[in-house]
DNA sequence: TTGTACGCGTTATCAA
DNA sequence: TTGATAACGCGTACAA
């Protein structure tokens, strides 16, 4: 690795002078020496040190993407094809721009904050950040920060956020899937915070307004952690005979949920219809073809890291970004079964 | 951000004593001192600067990730389940071992290698590599490299390369569907190069072993590009009708095929047996659930991680390391269909 | 137009 | 056991 310093010394000028000519500076340097030092800097392939070069500005042209992994999803967090469609977005935009981007993947919201501040990271991704996560991080650290998918209170107040309207996509569906004539709708999630939350919310909103009650019982709580998940969509097999139709929180526990039922025999959308949301590949290689709604996720990476790398320049920008939704009417959502025909072979 | 130099000045006492209880160097530093310092330490939440510790130390803790894209695939590379799988395996062993990644993505090997220059990364992990950029990388960089999923005949003698059998997998699946009683068999891929060449030529092989010829039509290839995917998979689904069996690259082109099939009203396995290559969720959340070969791709991130730090330390590794294949038999490849009998609906 | 010299935050060397 | 100081490579204010 040659230095400025190195090169000054075999071309007998300053390191001023190549400096300047790196950093190309106008009518600072004589036509002469720049096309001299060009032709060096060319033939030893120089590369400067990063290193070196941060510390000088004190900036690092990185930009952090951290991941907040959930206990009890860990084990497939950047499998799920939503993330990796997320990051190619980021990254994309990251490096057009001219940044890097550091990947950090953590259940742990302080030693995510302590990563960044050791890299001195120029700005700030976060994904999966829970409410009470934007406190502790907001406190501890000033540079721009965006957040994608999180619902709080408390931290929508320091930070941008990059989300959806997941409550209007998911009371469209619902709304579509009462008026295809169903009564019995489930819900299906792991959870009720943040994203779930909302959607949960917009399904309970369509219920409502088509004056259907909601129980208690129609949340259908799915355990993904490998070791449950049998037994869990073993139950929620069991307890989707009472329902005509189910709305999934994601693509992937729709077609999770799909292919459970077709090993019981039950067949879609003949016995009972199902909803997803994000439409992504999941769903749409699957027969029937998953009715879902659609999120442009890759676009939301772009978004966010735009968003941030404008918040770096010193721009403004709102708050909250939200991108649309729309429908994506498949096969999986039909009129409900007549009586007991669940489609069993 | 608090620096050392800032502390010393507060407690009274120099920088290196403040970086000798910093780095835990033993007897070095009086107890008394120690434990003021390290009380300090803590109440100010000291981090340090990572730019100005690399430039004193030569090195930089980061590991880069390079993806090389494929100018025909590039828009969903990172959505690959394959490629999330195994950056999820490489981030967490990097992790885990106090390193960093940093993950860079491009079509363009010259960028890549000026990208990990600049950055004065530790080692490098590749994939996607083609042979010739096998020897541009060698010469222009020293420091250890390890591949993914590279075949190549230069690159091999400098670095080392983490794969899979790649050949003997796709001969037991396809000498499985012989024993199936198929004879008509084809091979669908995107490319004969690399990993695709390999699969290819197992499949040569259990051919000629059960005494079928191979003509140049038994390859069929698809178009993976948005806007010829459709004719694409036309032309294929046309094609397939004159074989019972095809065997597929990926679980991705499977799946694919699979719901192009069955939209013609053509039914697998009825009609024709599909085998797919990698096993993952696409295939294992379809129904038919498919009947593929088996590849632990977050291992193989794992194990090309934990070979770069192995490198790192100066310690000697094999120069290929090679991950085993399983047949996994699930529903789709079944004996073939009787006549004409396609399954048309 | 060119060069000198210092600062960035850390680690390492060596003397006290 | 502690402290002063050089070194890492780069950018830049300021002097020449």
């Amino acid at each position: 690795m040659i230095t400025i310093k190195e090169i000054a010394k075999q071309l007998n000028m300053s390191t001023t002078t190549v400096s300047n000519v790196i950093h190309d500076k106008e009518g600072e340097v004589s036509k002469e020496k720049r096309r001299i030092v060009q032709e060096f800097l060319d033939r030893v392939d120089y590369v400067p040190n990063i290193n070196a070069r941060n510390l000088a500005q004190n900036e690092s042209k990185i930009i952090g993407v951290a991941l907040k992994a959930r206990a009890d999803k860990y084990e497939n967090l950047i499998m799920d094809p939503f993330v990796s469609e997320l990051i190619g977005g980021i990254e994309e935009t990251i490096r057009n721009a001219g940044y890097f981007m550091m990947l950090y993947i953590s259940r742990d919201t302080e030693k995510i904050m302590r990563h960044v501040s050791t890299w001195n990271v120029d700005g700030l991704i976060l994904f999966g950040m829970l409410d009470d996560d934007g406190i502790r991080v907001s406190t501890k650290y000033k540079k721009p920060i965006v957040c994608i998918d999180t619902y709080s209170i408390e931290g929508l107040k320091h930070f941008t956020n990059v989300g959806l309207d997941d409550e209007k996509g998911t009371y469209e569906m619902v709304k579509y899937i009462i008026s295809c004539g169903h009564e019995k709708i489930a819900f299906m999630s792991d959870n009720t915070k943040g994203v779930d939350l909302a959607r949960l919310t917009g399904y309970k909103r369509a219920l409502k307004e088509a004056g259907i009650e909601f129980k208690e019982e129609d949340f259908l709580k799915i355990r993904p952690k490998s070791d449950e998940i049998d037994a869990s969509l073993e139950e929620i097999c069991r307890r989707a005979l009472d329902y005509t139709a189910i709305m999934c929180v994601s693509d992937l526990y729709a077609v999770t949920l799909m292919s459970a039922l077709q090993d019981r025999g039950i067949r879609v959308p003949e016995g009972i219809s199902i909803a997803g949301f994000d439409d992504n590949m999941l769903g749409s290689l699957y027969r029937p073809a998953l009715t879902t709604v659609h999120q442009d996720v890759k676009k939301k990476g772009v978004v966010a890291a735009q968003t941030l790398l404008k918040l770096i320049k010193g721009e403004k920008t709102d708050h909250q970004i939200t991108l649309p939704t729309r429908l994506v009417v498949r096969d999986t959502v039909t009129k409900p079964r007549k009586s007991s025909f669940y489609g069993f072979r």
